[in-house]
DNA sequence: ATCTCCACTTCATACGTATTAGGGATCGTG
DNA sequence: CACGATCCCTAATACGTATGAAGTGGAGAT
């Protein structure tokens, strides 16, 4: 006996009783492909009746279980998205995400459901959930590269939102051009008089952060300038940068210019905040400084720092643009996009003070 | 000949023919459910390496297909959200239906894919595609009425964020109290001593147009003044509001402050900062004003209008909550929850004018 | 009248998993 | 030795849809 309390919903079976048809008659009517200008109008018409009556609606799992197209496309982020403050950065890649899905005529699916952080896994409970989409925006900067390297191995359609690489196979990525930005930051830097210039760069290892790196390098290189190894520092965490760091690299190394790498939340810029007012260093007069990316958001209040801004909403406009893309090929090759990051001038930099060390 | 191209992922029947047992014991092992138990820790071992060895990982689509429900939660919007300036407005809804669907183990889909207005129907296509959820939130001012009928009569599990009505059925809502804070604005300006209180609300007869008139009764009546009808005036667009308009009703009927219904647009507080810069008229000194709600985005550099603000997020992991609620029950009934608002002071309001009209 | 052809519809099956009823050993017991 | 009991496993089936093959009936041709 089916349970009395919710109907059930009805099903393709339901709709060609009704209609007096077979089910097979329906999915044609339904699915309403290329097979489907077989059928009979009045046939169509009494289905979709039927249909309507009963209120039919596809099965998603049953479809994309035969292998059909279900018009779904995941997004799936490597970090919590909506409950900390770094939704403020993450937004704008949503909002270009949502945009063009709904222009590609494809609906969302926001896989969220995590109760703890060890459960942020597309691979929670032993099943692949992304599969449940047609493909895949992936978005987040501490993936787990374990699993990033079995969707590739399962070639799953998916875009990663960011640069990244895998041990074999090839990643789709929309990224941003660090390199060149970070780079050009350098040159900026240069123009300026600045010969002693310090990199800031995060302690893990990633892409962006490489890239960064590879970009300060080749900036360096452009300038004719050494590599000093000692002006490439980590910081664990940018709440760390201190005035009294800055003063001993400018008291020590001679540094006039700083690069920092900014993190997705707020505490870079709440440093560098909190020294500003500490008034123990100023802000170009003493030590130029610039932010090699954009923190989450920026209100008129605070102040204008020399940075570079990516476009995030393109990017993930451009991040779903592709995977519809790599959905129509029959054997979809692994693509890449890099976007040029958008330099904002700001107040933070300067000439290099002339009473710096030879 | 299976495709090469693509690679097929590994089955249970993969794993099975690997580990020399059938399919079922591999998806007794797999899901490890209560009769796993029965299975020889042996075999368990073998089934297990073997998974691992093919890198297997289980179909939710299969999953799904078989257990009927699929953890999906929907989001439907009777606007469009994500590209116009309402956003801001739905924002927060969005975040709170985000985090709670998270929270509850539900996955949220989002349904956007909408080329045109006309088809931002539940039905387009003539099925109703927000059964690809086990439930679904819904959101926005301009409901089609025959929809939220229709998805009524289906007993399709949903929640309105708002209060709504329908002819014959209840709907679940999580509304705000709009008749309470509008009743105690009344009250607040009547203490003020505003005897002559104008009411502009929007044109269209919906629930929160409605509550807010009821509490603009409810409250004149409580502190004792009659309604004068013509102090009640239906606005279209309020972008029209002007200073003519305000010095028009101040002259002629009296009145010494105005209540005013916004919409989700910034459309509201651009007549009202249009009319502040003319400086025709000045809040409070010549009229008091007040908004029955909340624009869009509060920035620091704008006015602070007295007003009542809408707790948004709450409102959406509310409807959440219940939704999940509704979908437990073997016998679905109706739910309805009224949160309050928050009364903003704002500098808009003040005592009212000596000389006005006795 | 028989055959062909065409337009339309149905049959049969596959997709991958969960589950229930039961089958085949092995063991203990009478 | 026969019989049930126990343990471990498998066969069979259902879930809802899509699709290539096969079938049906009627109109037209021979």
């Amino acid at each position: 006996m089916p349970p009395q309390g919710r109907r059930r919903r009805p099903t393709q079976v339901d709709i060609a009783r009704h209609a007096g048809v077979s089910q097979a008659t329906v999915s044609l009517v339904i699915s309403g492909g290329a097979a489907s200008d077989q059928i009979a109008e009045s046939t169509r018409q009494a289905v979709l009746a039927a249909a309507a009556e009963l209120g039919y609606s596809a099965n998603v799992a049953a479809r994309s279980l035969k292998g059909g197209r279900n018009h779904l496309l995941g997004l799936y982020t490597f970090e919590p998205v909506f409950p900390t403050d770094q939704r403020d950065f993450y937004y704008p890649f949503l909002l270009g995400v949502e945009e063009e899905t709904a222009a590609q005529g494809y609906d969302l699916l926001l896989f969220s459901s995590v109760s703890s952080a060890a459960d942020r896994s597309i691979y929670a409970g032993g099943a692949n959930r992304l599969k449940l989409a047609d493909g895949c925006v992936l978005l987040g900067r501490n993936v787990r590269r374990e699993e990033l390297n079995a969707l590739v191995q399962e070639d799953f359609p998916f875009v990663f939102i960011g640069r990244r690489e895998v041990d074999d196979g090839e990643v789709s990525y929309v990224g941003a051009d660090y390199v060149a930005a970070t780079s050009a930051m350098v040159a900026e830097l240069h123009r300026q008089g600045h010969r002693r210039i310090l990199y800031l760069r995060a302690i893990e290892d990633t892409e962006p952060t490489r890239d960064r790196e590879q970009g300060y390098r080749k900036g360096l290189a452009a300038a004719g300038l050494e590599v000093d190894e000692r002006l490439i520092q980590g910081l664990a965490d940018p709440a760390d940068l201190s005035a009294e760091h800055v003063l001993h690299w400018i008291g020590n190394y001679g540094v006039t210019a700083i690069l920092v790498e900014p993190t997705e939340d707020n505490r870079l810029v709440d440093a560098l905040t909190a020294m500003t007012d500490s008034e123990r260093v100023r802000f170009p007069e003493d030590c130029s400084i610039a932010l090699l990316g954009e923190p989450p958001s920026w209100t008129p209040e605070l102040r204008d720092w020399t940075r570079f801004s990516l476009p995030r909403a393109d990017m993930g406009r451009a991040a779903v643009g592709m995977l519809v893309g790599l959905l129509g090929e029959a054997q979809p090759a692994a693509r890449q996009l890099t976007i040029p990051c958008t330099f904002v001038p700001g107040d933070s930099i300067g000439p290099a003070p002339r009473g710096g060390r030879p």
